[in-house]
DNA sequence: TATGAATGAGCCTTCATTCAT
DNA sequence: TATGAATGAAGGCTCATTCAT
């Protein structure tokens, strides 16, 4: 279940060349169909170390969950500012640290993706766990310390909440399924930029209250 | 290509038992992943059969796919009542269709999305075509006929609709990520469509004009 | 062992057609390559009866050879003369006699050639027997009432009728060669002919006596 | 269609084992029928090795028609000697080089012929055409340099070079029959050296001209 | 008799894992 | 440490044979 120390002294290339040849190997192929051979060759190491630093397929797997999800603490929440109030606003703080966590780890979130979805290995409850605690993280980032004045008396305020939530994950998963198949380097993404930002004003025009003074 | 007609001379249970064994190894595993093996011990048939009736584990995939389009067609989109101009109440009524045939088919929108996620096996382009005109009838069923002059003025109505139908499939989405691992049979929904009535009360609140008459 | 009697009570039609559907798929596929399933489609009956019939592939097999032994017997050992004294005549009628048969029955001989380099299956030593007498027969055939008289007399006479027997097996071997991927109806066969007499009146120059009278 | 290197890096004799036991399997059943399962047993190797070292059966396959022609040309043809003049002469010589190669590789001139016959495999025609220069080069080692004044004058020299060759290729076959159930290394052939040497004196008489010296 | 659906052993091939070097 | 050769279980698929109808 650990892995072997050894894999620590390598060279940070090398250790990176693992890891990126692993993660790009199972996001593209999912769990089963991923190859070790495959991953060898594009890590430029021997069959056997792969075998020597991490025991197993399944063992690499676990490891691979543990980097994303400390990569996506690192580089994801732990850059999401909470002093903004408006939760608007805070959701579109999030969105510019995603992108550039995504463009930066383009295998991470692919692969905490299919990680999510695999059913095929039964993966152990503290990895499920440590993601759900992430997901709770989320949630703290997402929710803590806004000011929930700023929304319309008539209705529930925390069901607007969740609702325009929904509305800009719904708005990215469309933009993500567009986007799919091209090449992410060569996009400008300022018209999606502006779009999104369009969205974003409609979700104050409707969920918060008119603004006193601008009478 | 095409299937051996003594699939169908077969007991409808038998048939069934062998398109649920499929559909939930494919929906579970993926396409590569997904064992003809496991299929029949499951189905409870022998092993050359599958291949008798479908030929390959290929032919298997392709036949599943149009027998889900087919229920889907049948069972979903037939159903929809498109003569409901109100927006939210028309999602709301599609969900409630859906339901149904969720409970019915437990298999068949996993399977299907799977078969979207699908980069394994090159699906020839008439299966994706028949999809992606499901999509299209998808667009139609849900804005078809709409009345517009409900929404408010103030916000562009087709961000609105976007936005409100994001906001549904995200609600949808995590009911379905909280129940994934119960036994549905068991669960009274009841509350879960009282919350969901809730936040489409919310929608109609923040999206639409105040009504004259009300005043 | 035995082949099920109810066999020879079908019209003589569907026991050619049977017959010749086997010796095709044996003969172009050889013992194990060939597949039941295609003879019983070209003989247009269903799967069961041929086992019905035979039993297995093996018996099946064993049968053709008993069949195509008797076929060889009648429509080739019985017709050849041995009234002819004169070796390389007797040769010429042989060949002529062979060709007749080989139009007539053309998976027979490539049948029985194929069930002599066999060696995937273990044919009783019987069926090997029967082939040997036939072999001795063709001896028989071969060098009865021959009149050793007319060979010349510094060569062991012996010895000549082997060599000649091999000079023209060898050139119906060459011939059988070229020819073998040619539709054999489409040929003028008369060239071939005129060639091989050409080559029989050599043998009689070089291996018999000059004739006295001639002088 | 490259083999790995890997094989030439094995024992000599594991090398061996490996190619006998493949063209024993391949000569004795044809390339359908032939089994890998039966090869690695015969061979000695785990069953994966063999994929190992040759990717596929058809590789594998490929790789020995290789093999076999180059053991061919080194082993055969290369041996010929074409200064000696007197066709039976030659013909006594390629028979004695082709007694040493068939007892030093016995299985690669069986392996040649089913190769030959062989029309389940699509053949690249690179080895075809290795084959048939192969053939071409067998007629010049035949025929190059022969002394043509030594046949009597009263026949055509070329028929009598093709009965003659005919002859020989007959005896050959006849003896390859009569000895292949036979362990070929306890085998004494003086005899038959004996007998083809007398057969060989025949053609000498009859279709040479008398020499005119020797009376 | 006659059919063809059903079975399961065996086919070639892949691949995670081990081990001699 | 490091390599890659070696293993064998499991994959999809075929096919002679059996058996319910």
């Amino acid at each position: 279940m650990e892995i072997n120390q050894s894999f620590y002294n390598l060279d940070i290339d090398k250790q990176k060349r693992i890891i990126e040849a692993a993660l790009k190997e199972f996001a593209e192929n999912g769990y089963e169909k991923a190859s070790t051979n495959q991953i060898v060759k594009n890590a430029g190491i021997g069959k056997g170390m792969l075998f020597y630093y991490f025991n197993s397929k399944e063992d690499l797997y676990l490891f691979l969950i543990n980097y994303c999800l400390d990569i996506t603490m690192v580089e994801f929440f732990q850059r999401i500012d909470t002093n903004e109030p408006d939760f608007v606003e805070r959701l579109k703080q999030i969105a510019e640290v995603k992108a550039k966590y995504h463009l930066k780890n383009p295998y991470v979130l692919n692969f905490l993706g299919s990680f999510i979805l695999n059913e095929a290995l039964e993966v152990p409850k503290a990895y499920r766990k440590r993601y759900e605690e992430l997901l709770a993280l989320s949630n703290l980032k997402l929710y803590e310390n806004i000011d929930k004045t700023l929304f319309r008396k008539d209705v529930d305020t925390d069901k607007a909440l969740k609702l325009i939530q929904w509305s800009i994950e719904g708005y990215q998963n469309e933009l993500i399924n567009q986007l799919k198949n091209q090449n992410l380097s060569t996009i400008n993404f300022d018209p999606y930029w502006a779009e999104f930002y369009g969205y974003l004003e409609v979700l104050k025009t409707v969920y918060y209250q008119k603004e006193e003074g601008a009478k």
